[in-house]
DNA sequence: TTTCAAAATGCAAGCCTTTACATTTCTGTT
DNA sequence: AACAGAAATGTAAAGGCTTGCATTTTGAAA
């Protein structure tokens, strides 16, 4: 480190191009309204002097910052760094800077982020899943910070959102599985604690049970957290249980992926023995072996909706339409009929 | 959208509260300095509002705004994700915000999320490998904003970094495939360009061939972008081309797990016809079947403390140790002594 | 040349918070 | 009851940028 040099400001660039700071600012933010000749000379002067706009002089004289701020709850799925990736990208295009933070599945840490993002001056927010707070819908609306729900679509839900119906999806999956035979069912699933995804799912599988004639409460739960061990781990758990399930579904892919090692491990075959079902179709799916069924979700495509919507209503007020994506069944190895040898 | 109020300020808050804006100031940052009943007071006044203090304004003020950016190439690579999850969990417990971005792997796009990330005022960097324009670190030493490169660790480099050797690690772990008999390697590298760890990862294999006696030069060699077909498509090219490698280096683990995926859509059976090694050590690589031999490099660990080593220097200007972290190859399944039938 | 609209530039207020310093209010002593 | 010192609070400047409005410059037409 050398001598502490305070960093150059829009006024020491001025003054190293003899010009005004209103020109050094106009020939930042409007480049065509400031002549050939002294935009060469500023930029130059920028140059030397390794000049950088203060973001927060800025934002704060424009009142706008062209931020748009995500908050998931885990970058370490990749089904939320997927999504995200073609949200930042498309806003990219846009003209907006993407802010991430992630909360670890917990609601305070989510609050925490919230808060933090917008008084980062986040012009909008992406967030995942209806089901928080009212406090944070009041706070935001004080701010008037817009929000958009993505990963989930509630038909019915007033809040603006661009996802898929959970409980639909994994209906339509589980009558499938159902046909197939399976009687005894169990479900490995995310933890459902503020997690309105998580019990939809649940509530789609005890639904298609029901229709089926199946008892919903026969339905074996567990929940796990996220990574690929929890999965393993709750899934030994349900092959020790008194009655095992013959179709075991999972909550997103990791957790099947996990389970399926774990059978791997304890020699049941799949799906001779247990069909196991995932939900998300990430990558993990199909390179998993044998590969894995699941539930496809569009998350790319989610992501590039959520941020042409939310540019969109930045930039020009464009109200929000909330757009639901189909989220449907992918057949693939690890789902087979009952085994008949039920006990 | 109702009626657009303007956000609430300080001054709203000291107003509703008939306290001057210092002392909410004060409440905020040092409520010990203040009386309970007032404090309590404006609490409320806070609540009602709804209000949120402006990170630019605060930013500008305090010259300091706590806050630690990270850049990385792609979010869609699990080791990043998995790294930064660490480096943000320990930055938090230090008191700092995690803004990140993501390059695509693009130096141009680097540039300018270096640049925002400055703007907006990031205490300090977190950057991945050591090679980029020499401008840009220029750039930051005018900026006065230091810089952390970790996921490499180059002996001899000036710039203070946290990870470990690419070269040695491939290295060591190519020495071990040579001495299986295999002659005729091949490697899937991620892209080469400014990219320091991809390069000497090559380095580090021919280093290992010409060490053994091998011709460094027929080394195969192919470059693919980061997605799992993509290591895909590389392997097939491969395993088309006039001498079929025995063994196939990947740049990471995602290539690796395409490779292996199209090995056993090509029924190429692995390792008996040909081995396939990749690099990081990601879930994935033990998820995968055959598992994955590969080379493990502790991510979370140097996340953790390149937070470490960032939050003390930001806070008491303690300057940075390099740190040289192990990568050590794990064997797992996919490597196997060379298939004799040369040719 | 002169004239005048258009283009380029400059001036200065305002955005919201922190903080050094000044002032007022308490508290416990004497 | 008076007072010193501590605690609580207030005042106002500073921080870097944008932008409406005013002023100057430019260049083409007369």
């Amino acid at each position: 480190m050398t001598v502490k040099r305070p960093t150059p400001t829009l006024h020491d660039v001025a003054a190293a191009a003899s010009v005004s700071t209103a020109t050094v600012s106009r020939c930042l933010n409007f480049p065509d309204q400031v002549a050939e000749r002294t935009r060469l000379n500023v930029k130059r002067a920028i140059n030397d002097l390794g000049y950088s706009p203060n973001f927060g002089a800025k934002a704060m004289a424009a009142r706008r910052t062209n931020t748009i701020g995500a908050i998931i709850p885990t970058m370490e799925n990749a089904i939320f760094a997927r999504g995200l990736q073609a949200f930042q990208d498309e806003l990219r295009r846009h003209g907006f800077t993407m802010l991430v933070a992630s909360t670890s599945y917990c609601p305070d840490i989510e609050e925490e982020q919230i808060r933090s993002l917008v008084a980062r001056g986040a012009d909008a927010l992406l967030l995942i899943g209806h089901e928080r707070d009212p406090e944070i819908y009041r706070f935001l609306e004080a701010q008037g910070v817009p929000a958009l729900v993505t990963w989930a679509f509630t038909p019915g839900s007033k809040r603006p959102s661009i996802g898929f119906d959970n409980m639909a999806a994994i209906y339509e999956m589980a009558t499938e599985v159902i046909k197939l035979g399976h009687h005894q069912l169990a479900l490995i699933s995310a933890e459902t604690a503020m997690n309105d995804r998580a019990m939809a799912r649940h509530q789609g599988i005890q639904n298609a049970m029901t229709d089926a004639g199946l008892n919903p409460s026969a339905l074996q739960f567990i929940e796990a957290t996220y990574a690929i061990e929890d999965g393993a781990k709750a899934f030994e758990k349900l092959m020790q249980s008194q009655v095992r399930p013959t179709a075991v579904f999972c909550g997103n892919d990791v957790l099947a992926v996990g389970a399926l090692r774990r059978a791997r491990e304890m020699n049941i075959p799949v799906p001779d023995d247990v069909s196991i079902i995932g939900f998300d179709d990430i990558e993990l799916a199909q390179v998993a072996y044998p590969a894995l069924t699941t539930v496809h979700v569009p998350h790319r495509e989610m992501g590039r909706r959520a941020a042409i919507a939310l540019a969109n209503l930045v930039k020009n007020g464009t109200p929000i339409e909330a757009v639901e994506l189909k989220a449907r069944p992918v057949f693939r190895e690890t789902l087979g009929p009952a085994r008949t040898t039920s006990l």
